[in-house]
DNA sequence: TCTGGGGTCCTAGGACCC
DNA sequence: TCTGGGGTCCTAGGACCC
């Protein structure tokens, strides 16, 4: 594959940096006596599949895929629930390593991300394809996972490149090199052309890079609007999609679940939703944010889905507040009639907690002393174990321990 | 066999204004 | 009564990603 060094064009490089099955490989890391054996890691309920190595996916067990199904597949492969702080913890120290090659980064996800390498070969000394090894043997060495790197002139371009070579592999795409990159390729492995996009563009007779690219980009703009055009240029090797090199305010902060078996019992909804909008609280607070609307849902058993949404006269992270508008949009969306499968809290229009100005009537001190209660929860929470303490009325996920519970505005210990 | 829980961005269309 | 053109803001929903 592509891995000439060449050009000139070569003086803006993105890398793309890719943990190769990244919640297995932090499982294996902490017990290595599984390794060489399939594994699966298991979403929050149990339900199904989020992560799973790579001999497990040769038997044809993908993301996403109902736990039931995939020990049909394999029963022997080993099943874990996903531990996200121990996979968060790893994450940071594999975005500490990269750091080290470039100061500008983009944390993508919890387990990818992209450098700006323009202008740090020369100061390295090196190739891009010498620091792309270099960052896969030093993540390998001091994290103890693989990553795949891809590096080109464009983001889309990193991102594609770093699929191609998986895992632990390294794929350079130089500007020149391009074409001959993207006839290997294909339209799905395109970041940003999912099912339906992909189904559009082969009514157009479209199907595959190379025919994407050299088709009018009018025609892209009419069947995909901008999402279209800005994929178009940065395949072309036109870099407008660029890193986002600080962390910006999430524009929401959900707290979701199904709630196992469909139900009409106001009383169970009301207990997923305390459980949700305690959640959603503590990590308002533990991320000093502010909301200012907030969403409840309840999603049907049609999988349609009804929502209420509340505006806050000013911005909070106070779970009382937050509790009783929950409590009134529960009210007016609950019909004993349906049957529901999932519900969920939304927040919206978020602002950061040390910006909102102190208000004259103390709401803001009021909040803050809330916001400790929370803290002193969640913390106790993480040292004993999940829902040790937690609201009264609040929904216990068949795993949690918790046996006490506390009644607003106090709070149950086991 | 609809099976999880988060997120983001874009677009069309309605409401409203001059 | 319908006739013009221009603009903004907001929202719901689609599409996609990890």
């Amino acid at each position: 594959m592509p891995t000439t060094q060449d050009a000139n064009h070569w003086s803006n490089a993105i890398a793309h940096i890719d943990a190769d099955c990244f919640f297995a490989s932090c499982e294996l890391v902490r017990r290595p006596e599984l390794i060489g054996s399939p594994l699966c890691i298991l979403s929050s309920q149990d339900a199904c599949i989020v992560a799973k190595t790579y001999d497990a996916k040769a038997a044809g067990i993908k993301t996403g895929m109902p736990v039931w199904e995939a020990k049909k597949l394999m029963p022997q492969a080993t099943y874990l629930p996903a531990d996200f702080g121990f996979y968060g913890l790893l994450s940071e120290k594999m975005f500490s390593i990269l750091r080290r090659y470039s100061p500008d980064m983009e944390i993508y996800s919890i387990d990818e991300g992209f450098l700006d390498l323009g202008g740090t070969r020369g100061l390295w000394g090196k190739s891009y394809q010498g620091i792309a090894h270099d960052i896969r043997k030093a993540v390998h060495r001091e994290v103890g996972i693989t990553v795949s790197v891809g590096v080109s002139v464009t983001r889309i371009l990193a991102k594609m490149a770093s699929e191609y070579h998986k895992p632990n592999g390294v794929t350079i795409v130089p500007y020149s090199m391009i074409m001959q990159f993207l006839e290997r390729t294909s339209l799905s492995d395109i970041t940003g052309i999912g099912r339906n996009r992909e189904a559009l563009l082969r009514q157009s007779d479209i199907h595959n890079p190379v025919d994407f690219i050299n088709s009018e980009m009018q025609i892209i703009q009419r069947l995909l609007g901008k999402a279209g055009t800005d994929l178009w240029l940065e395949l072309h090797g036109k870099s407008v999609m660029g890193l986002e090199l600080h962390l910006p305010l999430p524009k929401s902060m959900a707290r979701t679940a199904s709630m196992g078996a469909v139900t009409s019992d106001r009383k169970t909804i009301t207990s997923h939703l305390t459980r949700h909008t305690t959640r959603l609280a503590t990590a308002l607070v533990n991320k000093r944010l502010l909301a200012k609307r907030l969403t409840v849902f309840l999603k049907l058993k049609e999988s349609c889905s009804v929502s209420a949404k509340t505006d806050f006269e000013y911005p909070t992270n106070n779970y009382f507040r937050l509790s009783h508008a929950v409590q009134q949009m529960m009210g007016d969306l609950y019909d004993a009639r349906s049957q529901y499968r999932a519900c969920g809290v939304i927040a919206e229009k978020i602002s950061e907690a040390e910006q909102s100005m102190p208000d004259l009537f103390g709401h803001m001190k009021a909040d803050a002393k809330q916001a400790d209660l929370l803290i002193t929860v969640d913390s106790i929470n993480k040292k004993y174990g999940r829902d040790t303490l937690k609201m009264a009325e609040a929904f216990s996920p068949p795993s949690s321990r918790s046996n006490v519970r506390f009644i607003y505005p106090t709070i149950t210990a086991r």
